[in-house]
DNA sequence: GAGGGCCGGTTCATTATTCGAACCATCGGT
DNA sequence: ACCGATGGTTCGAATAATGAACCGGCCCTC
C-alpha cells in the first residue's frame, strides 16, 4: 500500500465517538509505528487535514475538508439533492429517514431528515458511520453491492451490538439472499434494540449499488400497516433517488462538454 | 515536501471555476510528471477523496469529504457557530455577510448568510477561494496575520481582477499598515469593480489571525452613514465571533477531560 | 521523593517506495 | 492519413519512508 493511502487511512480513525486522538492512539489503531504516524500527522497537518489541540496536543479533522466537502457537493449535490426525497419520505411515513454512501467498506451517513408527527423518533449522527452486518443499510449494502465487499465483510469477526444481531456468517447469508428476493432490507432491533430499519440500494447510472436509502422507526410503534406503507414509499423513493443520482452524474459530463 | 503533501496539493487544483480536470490538466496545474499525478490521483481515489467520471475519465473530489466535513463540524462547528453570528451582521447592515478561513497561503469561504433588505446583493460561492491581494478580507488577513503569509503573498506575482486592483507590493504595504492602525480592512472595487468591502480579522484562543468576518456591499447604494453602520457592527461581530470561536477551542480541550 | 509507565517527539542506517523518461493506444480535428 | 492531445503503463535509478531505539516530560503509585 501507497504511502498516500496510509495517511488517508489514518483520517478514518476519527469518528463521532472519538473526535479527538492522541499520537499514540492512532498509531495504535493504524498498527504502524508511532515515528511513521507522526510524520504522516505532520503532513496532514502541513495541508490542513488535521490539526492539534489542547494541552495534550490531541489530532482531530482540519478545516480544510470543509472547502472540499463544498466543492463536492457543488460538482455532484448528492446532499442537496438527497433532501427533498428524504423529506419527503420521512413526512409520507412519518418517520426518520436516512440516506448512507459506501466508503470503502464502510457505510457512511450522507444525510437524513426526521419527520414531526411524533414525539419520539430514532436519531441520526453526523458523519456517523454504520455496521454492514447490523442495520437495514448495511445489509442493503450487502446484497446488492460487490460480491467481494460482502465476502470480506462476513469473513471479518462481526460485532454483537444487541441480542438481535446476527453474526454468525452462514445465517447472514441465508438472510441477505432473502433481501435479493424481496428487494428491499429489514433489521429488526439489529443495531439499537428498539429500532425497526427498512433500507433500499441506491445504484449509479452505472447500475452499480454505491449507498442506500433507509426508514427507521421505534419497534413500539411499528404495526403491519405501517411497514406495508414504509415499504412502498421507501421502493419509490429509491428509485426516484437512484434517478436523480444518475442525472448528476450525466450533468457532470454535460458540464464537461459545455464548459 | 512529502509524498503526502504533494498528493494533498492535487486537491487544490479543483476549485468552483475547474469541478473536473483531467489527468493531464492536474499534472500540468501542479507541475509534476503524468505518471507521478497518475498514481496519487489513483491513490486518493481508492480512499474515496477523488473520483474519475465520464468518458473523458475526469476527476472530481470524491465523497470521503462529506463524512470528514461532518466530522469536522461535530467537533468544532465553525460553519454553525458563525452561521447566527453571519445572520445578524446581515440583518443589521443590510448586505452579504461572510467569513473566510485561512488555508495555507489561501483565504476559503467558510459561511455567508445574506439580507433580504434589498433586491440585489453580493453574491457568494460556496467553497470558493478568496485573492488576498485584492479583497478586504485577503487585506485582513495580510495585515493581522502572520507576517511569512504576508511577506510570501506580496514577493509573488499578483494579478489584477480590476482597474482597481492594487498589485504594487510598495502601495499594498502601505494599504497594509493603514489597516493596522484602522483595526479594519476596506477594498473599493478592488476584486470585483462593483463590490465595497469590508473586513475584521478573526482570531482563535492564542490570538493568531486565523479568518476573516466580512460584509460586501454594493457600490451603488453604498453612503457614508452605511459604511459607519458597517464598520460599528462588524468590529462587534468580528469580536464576537472570535470569541465563539475560542470557546469552541476549549470546549475542545473540555471534551477531552470529559472522555 | 523515587520509580514506573505512558505520553509526544526525534534520529538515522536501512529498506521500500517513488520518480519520470519513454513508450503505448485511442480519439478528435484538419 | 497525419498530427497533437489525451489517459495510461513500465522499470532502472533515485529518493523518501521506515521504525528501533532513544529523549524529556507528566502523572500515578508506593
Amino acid at each position: 500500500m501507497g504511502t498516500v493511502s496510509k495517511a488517508l487511512l489514518l483520517l478514518q480513525f476519527f469518528d463521532r465517538d472519538r473526535p479527538l486522538l492522541g499520537l499514540s492512539e492512532v498509531a495504535r489503531l493504524a498498527g504502524m509505528n508511532k515515528a511513521t504516524v507522526h510524520r504522516m500527522l505532520t503532513e496532514l497537518q502541513a495541508m490542513g487535514f488535521v490539526e492539534q489541540v489542547g494541552a495534550a496536543r490531541e489530532y482531530r479533522i482540519g478545516p480544510a475538508v470543509l472547502r472540499l466537502a463544498g466543492l463536492r457537493e457543488a460538482a455532484f449535490p448528492m446532499r442537496e439533492v438527497s433532501l427533498p426525497v428524504l423529506r419527503r419520505l420521512a413526512d409520507v411515513t412519518g418517520e426518520t429517514a436516512h440516506a448512507g454512501l459506501l466508503e470503502g467498506t464502510r457505510l457512511a451517513m450522507l444525510s437524513y431528515a426526521y419527520s414531526s408527527r411524533h414525539g419520539t423518533r430514532v436519531m441520526m449522527d453526523d458523519a456517523g458511520v454504520l455496521p454492514l452486518h447490523a442495520t437495514a443499510s448495511g445489509l442493503a449494502l450487502l446484497a446488492f453491492g460487490d460480491p467481494a465487499l460482502t465476502d470480506a465483510a462476513l469473513a471479518a469477526p462481526l460485532q454483537r451490538y444487541t441480542a438481535g444481531t446476527i453474526i454468525d456468517p452462514g445465517r447472514l447469508r441465508q438472510t441477505l439472499e432473502t433481501i435479493r428476493q424481496a428487494g428491499i432490507a429489514e433489521s429488526l432491533g439489529g443495531f439499537e434494540a428498539d429500532v425497526h430499519g427498512f433500507a433500499v440500494p441506491l445504484h449509479d447510472q452505472s447500475g452499480t449499488c454505491v449507498g442506500t436509502l433507509a426508514v427507521a422507526a421505534p419497534v413500539a410503534r411499528m404495526t403491519d400497516t405501517l411497514a406495508a406503507a414504509i415499504r412502498t414509499e421507501l421502493r419509490a423513493a429509491g428509485q426516484e433517488l437512484s434517478g436523480l443520482l444518475g442525472a448528476g452524474a450525466q450533468q457532470a459530463e454535460g458540464l464537461r462538454h459545455a464548459g
